[in-house]
DNA sequence: AATAGCGGTTCAAATAATGAACCGACAAGG
DNA sequence: CCTTGTCGGTTCATTATTTGAACCGCTATT
């Protein structure tokens, strides 16, 4: 592993339940030697992408990251220009939303909206989804380029729960279903008792770079309801792909 | 300089006016060798720091960056709360007001509010600006710990125009001013024709850890607009300081 | 058809990263 | 009050990684 890979882990240590921790700790749960993790986190510090609390000594990520997210999101306005089609939807459903964003071989939770029912999906933001055992991740490849799919497709399918597609066979099956609906489903592919449809968010070039997905317990999801939830998630995400391409918005 | 100091060179040279560009342009503008800095983005890009388009073959920053930030966000919402406020101080001033985070020694601009007026000064987000040469950077040093002022007062301090201060005794002597003021002033000293006041964000224990900037055409500035500007930075600031402390929001 | 730029690759040489052992400080327990 | 364990931090001989000149194939200009 390369020293700025070993730098980059330790950044991705840091969490929303944990956002802050002292050396040792960094060290033990990077597996790294506590010297190394040290010289990592100052090199880090020295940029402002870790800072050190002056008393506890403790680490936690530093301003600098917050700065290089707003010139990304100055440039590529994702998660603003989706959140109002975001909540529609949502509100449309009555079900959890959540919006993916592409990033090395997986999709990114970057934005949710959860049901007000009492028996609803729960998601984090910041939570990776792998693509070929949920929702997002199929309608993620249905609309991505053949030769990325093969070579994912080739890759080892964890199983997550017995309902996981992991067979290749079965896998560009569910793909070929999703491309030609315009929209994938998934039941308990991930998480027990959860059911999903999701839709693509295209690029100018007309391959993926994101998903929008709903998730509702299967006891609430007949076939009736998951068509709906496929029509709406697809309408609500040619919405969002039509605003980042620079389609104005509809009036009224 | 230390291999991850170099990778986050490179994730430095993005900014808002440039957040995409070629292999050799990146490797011209951070000095390193063209294979070299290919390592780096191909391991930041593994993480998701750093993406490259599928056509153009250019870098940007990956969805990686808005994962972190998102996660310091959660846990210090220095922004978010700040926001209101520094709309209010936008609309009542008429001018640019900016927000400005400590890091790496120097302030980092986190958010900007542009003045209405056609004559008006610009401020980018994620700009950084030196702590002897700007209001902010003054008002931050009035409420810095000693010792760190007399490092930075030892160290060469850049002239950016003919009105920068530059003199250790000066700089001490400005500083004084503003810590007993409770706001900083500067006129033209990071550029030409624009005057500034800030007051310090303030951390729990009375030292800061950001400030509140007004800036404004020189044309438009007399003593008494000064002093204005000058009373409202620092309510606004003193609003902030108590909200990210725990204060409540005042009712009314 | 010649030139110059681009993104990307190679491999011997050079430089940087590594980690066991160490320090002083602090806190809990006998 | 002395032991034990853990903390953050440092040192330096050993080791493994980074480095960059030269190269490739490609595309656009001239």
């Amino acid at each position: 592993m390369g020293t700025v890979e070993k730098a980059v882990s330790l950044l991705k240590l840091f969490s929303v339940p944990e956002p802050e921790m002292g050396l040792s700790d960094l060290a033990r749960k990077a597996s790294f030697d506590k010297a190394t993790t040290r010289r990592l986190l100052m090199a880090l510090t020295r940029h402002g992408l870790v800072e050190q609390d002056a008393d506890t000594r403790r680490y936690r990520l530093g301003a600098g990251v917050s700065r290089l997210a707003r010139i990304r999101d100055a440039h590529f306005p994702f998660v603003k220009i989706a959140l109002p089609i975001v909540r529609d939807l949502a509100a449309q459903t009555g079900e959890t939303v959540h919006l993916s964003e592409h990033s090395a071989d997986a999709l990114l939770t970057v934005h949710v909206e959860l049901s007000a029912r009492a028996n609803r999906v729960n998601v984090d933001v910041g939570q990776t989804l792998p693509l070929h055992a949920t929702a997002s991740g199929l309608a993620f490849l249905a609309f991505s380029r053949s030769e990325a799919v093969g070579r994912y497709a080739d890759s080892v399918l964890e199983a997550f729960t017995a309902h996981t597609v992991t067979r290749r066979e079965r896998l560009m099956d569910t793909i070929r279903l999703a491309a030609s609906r315009g929209y994938s489903e998934s039941a308990q592919g991930y998480e027990e008792g959860v059911h999903s449809v999701a839709a693509p968010i295209l690029a100018h070039d007309g391959y993926a770079i994101g998903t929008l997905a709903v998730a509702a317990p299967v006891s609430r999801v007949d076939g009736a309801a998951a068509s709906l939830h496929g029509q709406a998630v697809v309408r609500a995400a040619r919405l969002i792909s039509g605003r980042l391409n620079g389609e104005p918005p509809a009036r009224g």
